[in-house]
Order: C-alpha cells, then structure tokens, then sequence
DNA sequence: TCTGGGGTCCTAGGACCC
DNA sequence: TCTGGGGTCCTAGGACCC
C-alpha cells in the first residue's frame, strides 16, 4: 500500500487532503500533557507520511522532533493501529480472491502466487491493474504492485514505481531489470551489507551478478550464495501461506531515561504483564524469557533464561524477568542510565487440551 | 536532530552428552 | 601426557525488515 497508515488517515479526514500528513508516535498520557509542551514531548520517529510531507525531506524513522522542526504546520497524528488493522484485513480479504497463494508480510504488504490465475505476461498487467481497481474501489486507496517470476524480483518491481504504481518484470527481462538498480534494492541489504560491498567494488546489482561466487561467500557466509543467486534473478523461495510465531515482546521507551531500580522494576512488571496477556489470547507457553535493556548512549544488551519445562504463569514471568534486571541496576549507582525495556518470550508451545501436553513444532 | 516497537534470522562460543 | 568427533541446546549480539 502506499503510505498506508497516512492514506488511510486522510481517507478518513478528507481535510488532510493535499497536505502534508505525519503519522507517529502516540497518544500522551495525561502525566506527559501536562508538561510545557503539550505534543511533541513524546519520544517518537515518523511512521508514515504522505507524499507532500517527504517534499520537506520527511521520511519513515525520522525522530519526530525533526519532521516537526522541517515542518512546523503538517499534521501530525498519533498511530492508530486498530484503525489500519482493520482496514488491511478488508483489503488482504480483496487480495486473497486473486491468489492462489497470499502470504502476508506486513500490515500493509503481501506476496501472491498467481500462478494459476495469470495467462502470460500481457495478461499480468490486466490482472494486476483489476487488482488496483478493486482496492481503490472498495477501500478508497492506492498501492503499488510488482509482478515477477519471483518473489523478491516482485518485491523490487513494486518499489520501482511508486505511489500507484505498476511494474511487470518479464523473466527473460529479469537479469536486466535488475542489473543498473543499486545493491540496497535487495531485500535484506541493508546499509552495513551495503558498505561491506561497496568496500568490494560492488554498486549495483549487475556487478553482483558477474562477481566471483567464491568471494561473495568468504564474506557473507551462506548469504553471500543467496546475494549471488539473486543477482542473477534466481529465487526458488515459495509463498508460505503459514506463519508461526517464534517469540512475543512488548518493549517501552521511557519518559525519562533513569536508573532508578523501583521505576525500572514497575516498567517490568507492567511489560511482563502485557506480553503474558498476549501470550495467553494465542494459547501460548513459554520456556525463555529474555529481557532486553537499551542505555542512554542507544547500546542494547539482552538477557535470557530457558526453563526446564514450559510455563505460563504470570508471576513466574515477572520474577524471572526482574531477576534478570538486576545485572543492570545493581544499586551501586554507576551504571549508565536506561533508556528503553522490553521482555519477549520465546521457546513457545501450545497447549494441546485433548492429549493435555504441550505441542511444539 | 536526537533517535519506536514488533518481529526474524544468523553467528559464534560454551556447556553438555554420547 | 595430550587428548576424537558429532550433535544439541543455550546465550548474546547484530543485521535487517516494516
């Protein structure tokens, strides 16, 4: 979708229509509004923007402190995300009507298998801009799709032309399609991968596809095969219809950063408390427990604990994940500040009620 | 300018077992 | 005195995605 959370903000506003729309952060507790400054208090980056807010050089994970700064008179809306849940499950009921397959990757983004459905390259744009028709129809918004052989050149063709956008990547054009694109076009290329290859010579995606395999993975390990295979618009992965979920967290960036054992301890216990709420409305046990802490310099560290056998107590959570917090606030005051904490659970398993025994994949 | 939250996957080292 | 190989599980950190 483009600019999903903003378009469906002024989908739903049409005054917002034409200007520059920011979605991010959160609605302010009532402690955090009584503060000098009402709003842009709260810790938080750009979720999404329209496209006449990135006309100010606004973009996604930008702090809000900035985007507000860029643009003082753009309308900045908190997330609300049962808003745009329930409008992509309207439109992934859409999209599953054309697939034989849909995976869905994230709220606003999915892969279909149109295998069966599409006659020919001709025919895919047809069936894709049927697609377009039908979402804009319906739900009153735009996206941009790309067909391909496969999923990743897919991937990178809908980026290609944006909003609204349409591109089809026939398999005998694929290798030069992809060949001119820079490297970071590649899903799972990011800036670190990006800087280890441009070290290497490597710009754009063509130069990856002629490079010595052999390099590729003394560098990269088994990725460097997956890189060399892609380049070459080969893909074999399918589209899963299944997903499993491996682990859950809830994490939170303090108000104010602090090391103060008994704020630190409470932060737990509410977050222990969220993510056992969760688990328990998917049916889930667990077996690790992690805790995660961020200081005020942005370094993370995480702790974990593995069970003898599963659990799905609250309090035992809690105690487990405090006992794990100890290591960073041991009281003796030196420690760095904590900006940020969060508990996850993994190891999960399901309780089977007939054969009463936990199941695990 | 001052940086969210929820995920996945990979790697490397160590403990432990046979 | 110097010392196997293979496997699993766990932990911590890091890259990446949206």
């Amino acid at each position: 979708m483009d600019s999903f959370f903003s378009a469906v903000e002024v989908r739903e506003n049409p005054e917002l229509k034409g200007l520059p729309v920011i979605v991010g952060g959160r609605i302010g507790t009532e402690e955090e509004k009584t503060a000098e400054e009402p709003e842009r208090k709260i810790r938080g980056v750009v979720s999404t923007c329209s496209y006449e807010a990135r006309e100010y050089g606004i973009h996604s994970a930008m702090p809000l402190s900035r985007a507000y700064k860029l643009c003082p008179n753009a309308k900045f809306l908190p997330v609300n995300m049962p808003l745009y849940k329930r409008v992509s499950s309207e439109i992934m009921a859409i999209l599953r009507k054309y697939a034989d397959k849909i995976e869905q990757v994230s709220i606003d983004e999915a892969f279909l298998d149109a295998s069966t459905k599409v006659h020919g390259w001709t025919d895919a744009r047809e069936y894709a801009l049927r697609i377009k028709r039908e979402i804009l129809e319906k739900e009153g918004l735009t996206c941009s799709i790309g067909i391909a052989p496969n999923k990743t050149i897919a991937k990178i063709a809908s980026d290609f032309v944006k909003p609204d956008g349409l591109t089809v990547v026939e398999e005998e054009r694929a290798r030069d399609f992809l060949a001119p694109l820079p490297v970071k076009k590649i899903p799972g290329v990011g800036p670190k991968t990006n800087e280890v290859l441009k070290k290497m010579g490597i710009e754009r995606i063509g130069q990856l596809a002629s490079y010595d395999v052999q390099k590729l993975v003394a560098k990269f390990g088994k990725y460097g095969t997956r890189l060399h295979l892609i380049a070459n618009g080969i893909d074999e992965s399918e589209v899963e219809e299944e997903w499993e979920r491996k682990s859950l967290s809830r994490e939170r960036t303090l108000a104010v950063d602090t090391k103060d054992a008994s704020v630190l301890n409470n932060c737990v216990d509410e977050l222990a408390e969220e993510v056992y709420n969760a688990i328990k409305k998917e049916g889930f046990v667990f077996k690790t427990v992690a805790l995660k802490v961020k200081f005020e310099d942005f370094t993370v560290h995480t702790r974990a604990k593995t069970l003898k056998s599963f659990h799905s107590d609250l309090n035992i959570l809690k105690r487990i994940a405090k006992e794990l917090m100890t290591e960073f606030c041991d009281g003796t005051g030196k420690e760095k500040k904590i900006r940020l904490v969060g508990v996850r659970v993994s190891s999960l398993g399901v309780v089977d009620e007939k054969q009463r025994r936990v199941v695990t994949s």
